[in-house]
DNA sequence: CACATTAGTTAAAACGTTTTAAAAGGATGA
DNA sequence: TCATCCTTTTAAAACGTTTTAACTAATGTG
């Protein structure tokens, strides 16, 4: 039923080696058995068998991804510039969601040991899974190479970094805020590099950290939510917050303008991420931007690179990029 | 380094045979020697080749999933079911997506053939690619399982079709919009099964179909803001919209809300999909709810048993989901 | 004309498993 | 003692390619 390469040299009378070599275009083989070949070979509508290749050829012309969740903006747009980047050297994806758990992603390691895939791009959220850390190295150190986005190690010169300044992108909205004219402002979602940068910012422009005024949640919108309606229930309340992610800002804001509270008017909200919707959001959300695209496709490109056997210079063993206040109208001059 | 089956079977001292049948666990082997293998391959850290065994079980334990961009809610939450889904029975899902694009599925449909999956799930929008159909169809005949997900096809006893019911669905959100008081009803998007639910059920309500208020656009957050747009110019404006789905919708809304249009209170507006953000909108979008969840797991589990070799009841050849008002925000009765 | 070179082809090995069929060994029974 | 029957092990084939090294035939060189 499947044509293979069998077929088609017999067919060619020739042999399987000249049959090969004629449809991975030698220059060897005579211009004939080339053309003959080649006619018999599109004839029988013959497709390499990709299984057989994969063994002899040691790569599978496939790479990992691993991300927590896929019904998450920020995820999803990277994933698209990694996947733009990779197909053009033919490569595909291998989509692996840990759904944050670090268990998943251990089952995801041992599945790249076993040779499905050529290499791989971890990325992740909330600062988990540094726990496996130890076994993501022993994978990049004796099996494939290995890209992290967004995701911390000590390991660059192993496992190439492609970051963004988070802590400085708190730190800038922070300061816009303060800037504004807030004194009040807040913090939603849970400790990380931007929790710092917020932290930062708040205690170098002398103004006391309020511990009542940072709200622990989940990294969603849910999570978001839970916060809004905790402060609809608080008597005094901060007048400004600087959320984790956009999908925290957007359940804030919901919780709050469902309980009468008007955003920008009362409370100023600034998200993190710049995801797409957060433009076209009522209102459209002040945002920090993480050049996603960017990235996707510069861990694309390494990966690329380390999969076809070059090494790195060292200066691009950790690359940070930076962040960028986007000013929309979830925030406001504290008004009074 | 890589440690092999031989590495195991020799440290073990037996043949490769013994060793083989030992971690898969047969029943012929000599417990004791059954232990020795195990010990010795746990020792080594051993990983059966994934790529060996795909070639000689001619299976890769992948499915390809095709959709026409990761960006895009719907297909992400749809992505989300399926891969919850077969991940039980061990399939990892190798993302394809197609960016709309009739030739890049023809790529991905090649690759498929060469053996790289073991069964494909194909999705789509617009009801774009219906010209892809009989390359499919001979996929699915001479190469591996497919079923196709929210697209249509003559084809069902060979590829089996989960559906949700579009045109029912648009004829609710419209005749909602009609109990509503509603008489000037548009459509935006695209020719489709929903403007044909729309269209059938204005004409059945003796309503007089106005060409001039269907707005024909892309099917994006952009293309609905382009509409949104063309709304403000014009001198005679529907009072509600039937949106082809969410993203168009929070497009208009948002192109309203921007020139001063209020929603609901000048004009209502209802999506399709009921995509996460949509209930967190604001306003929160009325909206026809199509069972993504419940639809990917069908998917998945379909494709499982017909990848088992099982046969699918006949009742199972063409699924079709029923879809359902979700009635929010954005909708309102007609003023004056 | 002998020899070296080149062009073209192919047999065979390799990739790392699983699986089949055969072999080996041991126990049982007559 | 020998045939029979298990139990356990293994050699070898298979999966479908690519690649290496060897071979053949043709061409060129002095």
């Amino acid at each position: 039923m499947v044509i293979t390469l069998k077929d088609v040299a017999d067919q060619a009378g020739v042999s399987l080696a000249t049959a090969s070599l004629a449809l991975n275009n030698s220059s060897k083989v005579k211009a004939e058995t080339f053309k003959r070949v080649h006619q018999i070979a599109q004839k029988l509508n013959y497709i390499p068998n990709a299984r057989a290749q994969a063994l002899v050829k040691r790569a599978t012309k496939t790479i990992g991804l691993i991300i927590p969740e896929m019904v998450n903006p920020f995820f999803a747009e990277l994933t698209q510039a990694i996947k733009d980047t990779v197909i053009k050297e033919g490569y595909n994806i291998i989509l692996c969601c840990t759904d944050y758990k670090s268990e998943e992603e251990v089952k995801y390691i041992n599945m790249f040991k076993s040779g499905q895939v050529d290499g791989a791009i971890f990325s992740c959220m909330g600062d988990l899974m540094q726990k496996n850390d130890e076994m993501v190295l022993d994978l990049a150190k004796n099996y494939i190479p290995v890209v992290y986005v967004e995701r911390d190690s000590p390991n660059h010169q192993i496992i190439p970094i492609i970051k963004s300044d988070l802590k400085d992108g708190a730190y800038q909205a922070t300061k816009y805020l303060i800037e504004l004219g807030h004194r009040e402002i807040g913090f939603v979602g849970q400790s990380s590099e931007r929790m710092e940068g917020y932290r930062q910012c708040i205690t170098q422009h002398q103004i006391a950290l309020n511990q009542q005024f940072i709200f622990y949640n989940y990294i969603t919108i849910e999570g978001g939510i839970a916060v809004g309606k905790k402060l609809l229930k608080l008597a005094q309340r901060p007048t400004a917050l600087v959320c984790l992610n956009d999908e925290m800002a957007i359940g804030v804001i919901q919780a709050l303008t469902h309980g009468g509270i008007q955003v920008p008017q009362d409370i100023s909200i600034i998200g993190t991420d710049n995801i797409k919707i957060s433009n076209f959001y009522n209102p459209p959300l002040t945002t920090i931007n993480v050049p996603k695209i960017e990235m996707g496709k510069k861990a694309g490109n390494i990966l690329l690179k380390l999969m076809a056997g070059q090494s790195l210079p060292v200066s691009e063993h950790y690359l940070l990029y930076p962040t960028e206040l986007i000013i929309r109208q979830s925030t406001a001059l504290l008004s009074r």
